[in-house]
RNA sequence: GAGGUUGUAGCUCAGUUGGUUAGAGCGUCGGAUUGUGGUUCCGAAGGUCGCGGGUUCGAGACCCGUCUUCCUCCCCA
């Protein structure tokens, strides 16, 4: 019986127009990472589950898509984990391997694994799927693209400036009117949590005021109440909510704050630098601003967090980033620090869409068709088809013929630019008509001038 | 993982308190036009009503399960 076709939740294809798009969306993206001297690399679809389990925390590993062991492999399941109910420890004896939940993660694994063969500080970027087992919603899928750039092995904060500038250049190059660049710097999350003596629970206290424009202020103190933070904490915190005016407003109002936080200081004194080349350098259409509550999720920042929101459309961040001072520690290489960003080009995608910035010709597969009136011509068009792809351009020969309306119906339908028409009245004469598709226009040409005429267009 | 919501033609959606043969627009195909597309006119094809079970004389509609869609939370891009 025909069975009706479905794709899994959360996935999706891609129709030719689809992926016009997205090829144009990654190209961009490419185009400026290469600029900024960042070389590709390509990692496996699927990692050794002991590579990703864990480091995510909970909530990661409950998404991450575990791969069920074949043939001879399943008689290592752990039934014993299962008598015990402890479906995790099951679960890992029945998966050994997992499909990559992000690019970061296996980066990390392959800088450590290739640390020999390659040149630090290493900028390498990758335009790769990720998946993960989360419920779908709008611009969210389970199986998405991920556009990463990272550097490294080294600690300079050039980095952080370059990475602005490539945020900029990239979503001002795909024509977006406006985006804010959000920046925070976890050493002044740190230091606010010393400030207030909750030093041990920095991370409930920054998902908290991270959700600061999602639920307000009220929401904030009682998400930290119910999680057992103290009223004085809170009075303490207050101060923050009311951070307003420029940048610098807020960088000088800071410092009074973490007066008595080192390291509090330290993430002021890199933020300041951030600012001052990029007001030096001049961004085109993004603006940079810092956001004290913007915190991100990810335990593994210790420097700059980057997030970017693109104006005029409801839809959360549509760039994340920042830097992460020992990520290779995790398998092993100590000391090594790295800063990257991400695109999150599904979401941009749906930006790009929703503003109408897709530049209309991208789904154009055809620039020239020629109408089959005889068979007895078609190895003379077959030989003229050879010509112009030899200048580069997308033709073809209709493969039958039938009636010339259903020809150029199929032409206007492809958005051929033109068409060219061969019947006995041209061939008698040794001519073509050239039909241009936009203006209804024709002209008489012989092949020699046909060619002169598309040469320069090649 | 928790709660809610949706599913009818290729697409977007109608379908009354359960009652003959499930409709429309768009798209597709054919024709009006045997060498001229986009517009117009005429016609046609296209549906196990997500899937499985139940209630009923009778289910697209009601009930249960399941999958899916979208939303809120969690988390995130």
């Amino acid at each position: 019986m025909a069975q009706k076709p479905a794709i899994p939740k959360g996935t999706r294809d891609f129709l030719p127009s689809e992926v016009a798009k997205r090829t144009y969306l990654f190209d961009t993206i490419k185009r400026v990472f290469k600029r900024y001297g960042f070389a590709p690399i390509e990692t496996p679809s699927f990692e050794l589950s002991s590579t990703l389990l864990g480091k995510y925390g909970e909530e990661g590993d409950r998404l991450i898509f575990r791969i069920l062991n074949s043939g001879e492999k399943m008689r290592k399941a752990d039934l014993e984990a299962l008598a015990q109910d402890n479906l995790p420890r099951f679960a890992n004896s029945l998966a050994e391997k997992a499909l990559r939940y992000d690019l970061t993660v296996p980066f990390a694994r392959f800088v450590v694994q290739h640390q020999n063969e390659l040149q630090f500080p290493f900028k390498r970027y990758q335009i790769q799927p990720v998946w993960r087992a989360d419920r779908p919603q709008h611009g969210r899928y389970q199986e998405f693209f991920q556009c990463d750039a990272d550097v490294v092995g080294s600690d300079s904060l050039l980095h952080e400036v370059e990475f602005i500038q490539i945020f900029d250049e990239v979503l001002t190059a795909l024509n977006l009117p406006g985006f804010d660049i959000q920046i925070n710097n976890r050493k002044i999350l740190t230091g606010i949590a010393e400030v207030c003596d909750v030093a041990q629970q920095i991370v409930e206290l920054t998902v908290a005021i991270d959700k600061l424009d999602k639920i307000g202020e009220e929401g904030v103190f009682k998400e930290l109440k119910e999680k057992g933070f103290s009223d004085l904490t809170l009075q303490k915190i207050q101060p923050l909510f009311e951070l307003t005016g420029s940048n610098q407003e807020k960088i000088k109002h800071l410092r009074t704050f973490l007066a008595s936080s080192e390291i509090g200081l330290k993430g002021l004194d890199e933020l300041q630098y951030v600012f001052d080349r990029i007001a030096q350098l001049g961004l085109a259409k993004g603006t940079l601003n810092f956001d004290v509550t913007l915190a991100r999720g990810l335990n593994y920042y210790t420097g700059a967090i980057f997030e970017v929101k693109a104006q005029g459309v409801k839809m959360g961040s549509i760039c994340g980033g920042g830097r992460y001072d020992d990520l290779t520690a995790l398998f092993g290489l100590k000391n090594l620090s790295g800063v990257g960003i991400s695109f999150g080009a599904d979401r941009i995608y749906d930006v790009l869409t929703e503003l109408q910035l897709f530049p209309s010709d991208l789904d154009k597969s055809l620039d020239i068709l020629i109408a089959n009136f005889e068979p007895e011509t078609e190895l003379a068009h077959l030989q003229l088809l050879q010509k112009l792809r030899a200048l580069g351009l997308a033709a073809e020969l209709y493969p039958s013929s039938t009636k010339l309306q259903k020809q150029l119906k199929y032409a206007n339908d492809r958005k051929a630019r033109y068409v060219i028409l061969v019947g006995e009245e041209e061939r008698q004469q040794g001519k073509l008509t050239l039909k241009d598709m936009e203006s209804g226009l024709q002209q008489q040409l012989s092949q020699a001038e046909l060619l002169t005429k598309f040469e320069p267009l090649a």
